[in-house]
DNA sequence: GTACATTGTGGGGAGAAGTGGGGAATAGTG
DNA sequence: CACTATTCCCCACTTCTCCCCACAATGTAC
């Protein structure tokens, strides 16, 4: 199956509209019919999964115990920020406004495929974090990742 | 099956497009149906993968844990400056601005076979790279890669 | 050598994608 | 209940991508 990947720069309208990329569309499984679930991420962006991918996060998240603290307080924090979104007929998703602030987001939207999910960046948050990592680390980093074979985590979203 | 070898100098038109070479068309993978990834390179090149290679790298992507900080950081550092494309039916490969400005390729292509996967480089960049190996250091490491047997790291593309 | 096929190169324009606005329908508030 | 705010639907315009065409150069077969 093939996974989101690419770079791309939208205009945020005075609604709130972003444009869905053309291209990130045609990885989207026609199982998740344009349905996606948008929360923050771990870093200052948020994080966009369609349908099929979110279903495999819940499925992680349901199996954390909720009455262990570390539990709930994940649970909560991680859910709160969730909402459930479609595309409209112009293919394009409404950024709600919390999430639209949290994330700097302001006239400009980039979205970068990651794989199973989508990120979305303000301008000015991805360019803090590309001066944060310089070619050398980023290619130590990638070389280390990749010749690591870490069975144990690879379900990992 | 075979794989990519040879070096291809073609021209980059003002649309960016430029032919894919015959001779390295030959070599694909008929499932691959002319469909490829295009992406940064770890030196200033691109690397092209066709369809049926860039899925093996897909998977070894898919088994990296999205939510561990390395994990997020590799994937979206990787897979955000890649493409899917198709050549046209003039057998030619649209060259996206963005990886053609960060290679530094202008008006000239060199498309070089590297086994599983194309690079694809700017000649003054390939002319730097070259002036900074040396045949002598060339021979070590290739008598040092080639007689080392490491059957754990041969997955990596 | 010639004739034909294949490959490489460049241009025009139709259709897809991106962008923005108005107004109807729905949800929230007092 | 009435009023306001928000969401959703539809429309229109601009820009970009991709499809098609044509010609020149090179390679292959006879």
């Amino acid at each position: 199956m093939p996974s989101f990947k690419g770079e791309y720069e939208h205009s945020v309208d005075a609604k709130g509209r972003v444009a869905f990329p053309a291209k990130l569309r045609k990885s989207l499984n026609p199982d998740a019919q344009e349905n996606f679930t948008l929360l923050r991420g771990l870093e200052p962006c948020l994080y966009l999964y369609p349908k099929n991918e979110w279903e495999f996060v819940e499925e992680k998240l349901s199996s954390i115990n909720s009455f262990s603290r570390q539990g709930r307080t994940v649970k909560r924090n991680f859910l709160r920020y969730a909402e459930d979104l479609t595309l409209d007929k112009q293919n394009r998703i409404p950024l709600p406004s919390h999430l639209k602030e949290w994330a700097g987001i302001e006239e400009t939207a980039i979205f970068i495929g990651s794989g199973e999910r989508i990120e979305i960046w303000s301008p000015e948050q991805l360019a803090e974090e590309d001066a944060s990592l310089s070619h050398e680390s980023y290619q130590e980093l990638f070389e280390q990742v990749m010749s690591d074979p870490r069975p144990e985590d690879e379900n990992g979203r």
